[in-house]
DNA sequence: CGGCCTGTTGAGCCGATTCAACAGCCGTGG
DNA sequence: CCACGGCTGTTGAATCGGCTCAACAGGCCG
């Protein structure tokens, strides 16, 4: 299913003290002794191109990891089949809370555009939780701050129209994004499909397709072939009640 | 808007080490240094009636507190003045991992029962959680509990049909109620109206009683004036596709 | 007794779905 | 080189699940 890789994703460099993530301002930042420790976890890089599946449901969950470049989504498959995406990561989330009863991934991950991967070992990872406060803090920290986005997502599903919805989401996926680079204008790029917004907001694809549509003749927010772009976004987000409060600053791990 | 108190929720022992809660099996427990660091950050116990809001959206956040006896739920109410219901809460349940980028409380709670609480202060929990990794690491693994949680809300409402989805809420909550006591058989006690239902689900509350009509007549499962019995637990997680795997044994703070 | 809250039922409507056809783009293979 | 199939996006038509509005029943409390 995955495709060749066309265009590659940055690498990470080979210590995680360097990492230029860990300075976005975004990113609550670790202590020196436990970015050592981290370190000392990390076992490899990967790289994987679009539409690569990163973890499978119910795969054995014997390593951690942290997205640092490109982006993904986690997503469930329900019994009869459809897909539920659970949520989009961005360079710097993490892959790993999310074990079942039995120990294993309770959702996939899969890949938007080509990837790179910091791998470390679930078992370290564990014993760090286990003995360094500043990790296990992180842990709960990113644990919190996915939550929050989480319960924005509930009700974008549960109580907000269509229109609504998807504003809201595009909304949320420009902030995220934009989080960790300088302001790039009205336009950003961003590796979705319609089919992605439809099962992250229950929509068929037809409508999904029909509601980009109607949002582009509002005016405020316009998304085709990947091009998202919202030039007033404080009108925007006054149009469609958006508010980005819940978006709080994330543990780097 | 809290109605009189008309039966009295259990009160919590005065140490934490000797908290029945502690005992039960879906808790993973706390070594008994970390429960002394608890017992050191506890400030009180609170008892609210039926209906009381225990934390308001926006409440500034100066502490944490478990629930120790009694039903409480989670929501959020959006712009248009709707209500999302994102979780329910049970005994053992903790709250205080919900800042938003201001520090306050992002979502609201509510009781539905009489409750008692267990109160800690927010600042020497902050403390313990830098301090002590065993505390930490609970912090993340109630995180992570809550998540998968989460995770099989959204598949509910995003991707089920209504009857589905009513029928996974109620096979949940069974579930999770009786995780932490012997089995009470067919019919359990369960302190929601068919709001609650409505609101968590993201349906009217007209649709959602039209709903529980039709499931009492599928035969499998009943809920009305607060009973709730599922005569065969297997047969209508079969029917309805439901399965308990994602509720992990969540850590007990 | 009357008011209020929850639950129940009917009627009509609307938002979203399904089914279907088609256009454009891209990569593949003849 | 063009022909083809596959994938994404677009549009129309018909249908349906769930919504709104509305009326009413029962229980509880003042």
């Amino acid at each position: 299913m995955a495709r060749a890789t066309t265009r590659l994703a940055a690498l990470p460099p080979n210590r995680c003290r360097d990492c230029p993530l860990r300075v976005l301002p975004n990113f609550v930042d670790l202590a020196p002794e436990a970015v050592a420790g981290l370190q000392d976890a990390r076992v490899s890089v990967r790289h994987l191109g679009a539409g690569a599946t990163l973890y499978a449901e119910g795969d054995a969950s014997s390593e951690v990891s942290t997205l640092f470049d490109g982006w993904a989504f986690r997503y469930k498959t329900t019994e009869d089949g459809r897909r539920q995406i659970l949520d989009f990561a961005v360079p710097g989330s993490f892959f790993g809370l999310a074990e079942d009863a039995d120990g294993n991934w309770n959702h996939a991950v899969e890949a938007l555009t080509p990837v790179s991967m910091c791998i470390l070992s679930r078992e370290k990872v564990s014993l760090l939780i286990r003995t360094d406060p500043a990790i296990a803090g992180f842990m709960a920290g990113i644990g919190r701050s996915e939550q929050a986005i989480l319960y924005e997502h509930l009700c974008n599903i549960g109580q907000r129209s269509a229109v609504d919805a998807v504003a809201h989401l595009l909304l949320e996926l420009r902030f995220r994004w934009c989080a960790h680079r300088p302001d790039p204008g009205d336009t950003i790029h961003l590796p979705l499909g319609q089919a992605h917004i439809a099962d992250a907001l229950g929509l068929s694809h037809v409508h999904a397709n029909r509601v980009l549509m109607q949002l582009k003749r509002q005016g405020l927010i316009s998304f085709s072939h990947q091009r998202l772009s919202i030039p007033d976004i404080a009108a925007a987000s006054e149009r469609y009640g958006y508010g980005p409060q819940y978006i709080v600053p994330r543990p780097l791990l």
